[in-house]
RNA sequence: CGGGGUGUAGCGCAGCCCGGUUAGCGCACCUGCUUUGGGAGCAGGGGGUCGGAGGUUCGAAUCCUCUCACCCCGACCA
């Protein structure tokens, strides 16, 4: 097992590193906390992305590109959104380098009058333009996204999970109503829901952010929450509803249709390349990922195997084919001719997550045949290779339906009811999520927090209150939560 | 920012305490032959001046001073 990573149950961390190393997703950049997306992870993220663009698309919203850089007199606008943000933001002062006796420096001479913000979040940019192109409810709502990066200079770093930079989509929409904004917010964090379970095979649990976990500027905060293997929480995408907040701060007003002016109301949302780790934790095992099938770079990984040039030949012809059949039928296809051994090819593309591995060999040729192995479940068949096509499709399906019933299971199997605070703190301790009363305080949470490390996730949709006491305090329960070790 | 640690070949490390010929090892890489249905073998070969600067010394990867970078643990976070 020398070759292979770090077992989830002895170092779940040292494993997650390994797999991201070793399935060649990403590594380090020179700059303390960056990452460099290697192509194989960069394919992956362009699956996601292309997913969820459309649903974006398809639901009113359109594209468009703002700045990487914000003024810093945009950060004194809203008042909340900077004490959440102040702490880790790359600041620019100065435009240039000079030559000194051989070493670089930063030009003193090139001092910016107002330093430059490289954007944390783009409410700021976005708001101040939303200022000048609103004056009518006829302008509302008005619905964009991006595809961005931005730069939160965190202190400590995880690939994919929190680097410095990292690339996201941030939607950001004003309405001329509260309910409309609302009903907005709701929308996307449904869109969320459906890229993370069907496209990405990961069961969430979608809810409310507490006073305390939302997010900086918002009225209110919902977002979908993953459990990955290692039982802990990943909040996987966010969607606020920011109110008048914004438009407050930024004086965004419209007139409506009976001639009042009024303050637009906004949501802000985004998924980011942390949705990544997810998919790593959510699904992988100890021979390294498991990609779901709609969003793998391959599908289908072919090992060719043959002892010498004559049967590689006949492969080359016996292959073609069925690459064509497989092309036509959109089945994301690689064939591994690299001069390595089979069993390392194997290995290699197991670590890789590649939902299929073909195998074609001169046995298979003979039997007009091929060997199929799945990667969640290891099953190995030889199939005859007219029924090919509708073979692998049902096969990318099921494999999907599979991790997603898997991790289905787990997360049911792993979130606790209870009323007994010791038993919350035994849970935690172990691993899992807890579902539990709550007496509403921030106070409450804090103290858990600094207790037992958990905080709150979600209030859940389906939350039942009544009859439920706080599992700290004991006082009548205001609201059910799930509480977890998150990341 | 507090505590701990590490910088020697592309990667992972040994050597350093007790200075001394051409600085080693594993993986990776290159060439050749044999292999190839679960991580191939043998033979040959290329590549580093030891994070940086200064100092001690006949001599420094090794001792001293300064400095830079990164990693791990904490407070903060999608």
């Amino acid at each position: 097992m020398s070759k292979g990573v770090t077992p989830q149950s002895k170092n779940f961390s040292a494993w997650y590193n390994d797999v991201v190393k070793k399935a060649d997703l990403a590594e380090h950049g020179p700059v303390k906390g960056t990452m460099i997306i290697k192509p194989y992870g960069f394919a992956l993220w362009d699956n996601i992305k292309e997913a969820l663009d459309g649903m974006i698309k398809e639901s009113g919203h359109t594209n468009a590109y703002f700045p990487l850089f914000i003024p810093k007199s945009f950060f004194a606008q809203e008042a909340k959104h900077v004490e959440g943000f102040a702490k880790e933001c790359a600041v620019v002062t100065h435009t240039r380098l000079k030559s000194v006796d051989g070493d670089i420096i930063v030009d003193p001479e090139s001092k910016l009058e107002e330093e430059v913000i490289v954007r944390p979040t783009s409410e700021t940019v976005i708001w101040a333009m939303y200022k000048k192109w609103i004056q009518s409810y006829r302008d509302l709502p008005l619905l964009i996204n991006q595809w961005a990066n931005v730069v939160r200079w965190e202190m400590r770093t995880r690939l994919f999970l929190r680097t410095t930079e990292f690339l996201w989509q941030e939607g950001h929409t004003a309405h001329a109503t509260a309910e409309e904004a609302e009903e907005e917010t709701l929308k996307i964090l449904e869109i969320y829901r459906r890229l993370a379970e069907e496209i990405l095979a990961i069961p969430v649990l979608i809810g409310r952010k507490t006073e305390i976990e939302k997010f900086a500027g918002a009225e209110h905060t919902y977002s979908i929450e993953a459990m990955m293997r290692d039982k802990k929480a990943l909040q996987s995408g966010t969607s606020h509803n920011l109110g008048q907040n914004f438009a407050k701060a930024f004086n965004v007003t419209f007139q409506n249709k009976d001639n009042q002016e009024e303050m637009v109301y906004a949501t802000s949302w985004g998924v980011s390349t942390r949705i990544i780790g997810a998919v790593i934790m959510a699904h992988g095992d100890d021979k390294g990922l498991r990609l779901p099938p709609k969003v793998a770079p391959f599908q289908v990984v072919v090992i060719p195997i043959f002892r010498n040039d004559e049967q590689k030949k006949v492969i080359v012809k016996y292959l073609n084919p069925i690459l064509d059949t497989l092309k036509n039928n959109l089945v994301r296809t690689k064939v591994d001719w690299r001069e390595e051994s089979p069993g390392f090819k194997f290995n290699d593309w197991e670590m890789k997550g590649a939902p299929i591995r073909m195998e074609i060999g001169p046995r298979d040729v003979e039997n007009n045949q091929v060997v199929l192995v799945r990667r969640d479940t290891g099953e190995k068949n030889s199939i005859n290779i007219d029924e090919i096509s509708e073979i692998i499709n049902k096969m990318l399906s099921d494999i999907h339906d599979n991790l997603f019933a898997e991790a289905t299971e787990f997360l049911r199997a792993n979130i606790i009811k209870t009323d007994s605070y010791d038993e919350f703190k035994k849970i935690i301790n172990n691993g899992g999520f807890i579902r539990c009363g709550w007496d509403g305080t921030s106070e409450t949470e804090l103290k858990i927090k600094e207790e037992t490390g958990a905080t709150t996730r979600v209030i859940p949709f389906d939350e039942n209150p009544k009859n439920l006491k706080c599992i700290y305090t004991g006082k009548p329960a205001k609201h059910e939560v799930i509480f977890a070790k998150a990341y």
